[in-house]
DNA sequence: CAAGTTATTGCAACCGTTTGCGATTACTAA
DNA sequence: TTAGTAATCGCAAACGGTTGCAATAACTTG
């Protein structure tokens, strides 16, 4: 179940030094259940070794990020940090209300991605695309206690 | 072609005060072409208003975009305004590249709501969306300077 | 027009995140 | 194992953006 040994042989791999720093938030996220804030894995990677400093996690998630081993995933305006699934990419579906997020698998972009190819050219960004909403538990909390208000 | 002179109106409608501030930030994003970052509407509402804060122009800004009044777009990782559009929303694609924005019909993401409500009960927002990539252009100059050497 | 009410402002402090820099330390080669 | 080197670190200052608060001023009413 070590499930990042893979990611430690990456950053050997590319030339990246193994520092305790980078052990640590390593490990902090993979034993975090999905993804996880900066500030939570801050917290948590104190806690294993105190000098460490949140410049260091931000740096570190960022390398982790570049070399794919780390996803980011924005909930609310926030950062937030989850290793990278090595079934294969997916996508979320933020709600703003409950801040849950839920995988949304690949092939619901694939088409909206390639109508944009064809009608323009363009070629969108969606290896880690999140959709902001509110989700069918949060709509229903909201009918129930009246929130048609505005 | 004073195209804000609505915008006034809704202020005052809603009950909103008319204050230099609001008129100048409100003219500055009128008069100027397309999308503009914060600290451009700032530097030039403070030419006419020297007093001007930049804590009020995101206020204003952010109480514009609640009334419909502006459009807010990513660009990069900065927040872009611009006034929105009365023929109604359309929605952006913005190249990463030359930080162009291209505007997008609706009707494209029409189909990907639907999914997401019918399959997940999931209402995404998808008011003002933007999605990141690379435009036909820059992709074209991309691969005519070698852009192949990742 | 003057006086009262309260939304709005400017300021300064704060937030989450990034960056420059000198000190530290992981790695390399002997 | 030791010495050399450069990547990485901790720190502090800076960034874009937000917020609390006392002072101001836009609107209302007479």
């Amino acid at each position: 179940m070590i499930k990042h040994e893979k990611a430690i042989e990456t950053l050997r791999l590319k030339g990246h030094r193994l520092t305790p720093q980078r052990l640590i938030v390593l490990s902090t996220i993979a034993s975090g259940d999905g993804h996880m804030g900066v500030d939570e894995v801050f917290q948590a990677a104190k806690k294993a070794y105190p000098y460490m400093d949140i410049a260091t996690v931000y740096r570190t998630l960022h390398l982790f990020k570049e070399l794919g081993v780390v996803t980011e995933v924005a909930i609310g305006d926030r950062l937030h940090f989850e290793l990278t699934d090595p079934e294969g990419h997916h996508h979320h579906m933020v709600c703003r209300a409950c801040n849950g997020a839920f995988n949304l698998s690949p092939h619901y972009l694939a088409e909206f991605r390639e109508t944009l190819n064809k009608e323009f050219g363009f070629e969108p960004d969606l290896e880690h695309f999140a959709v902001s909403g509110v989700c069918a538990k949060c709509q229903e909390a909201d009918r129930k206690s009246g929130g048609n208000q505005g």
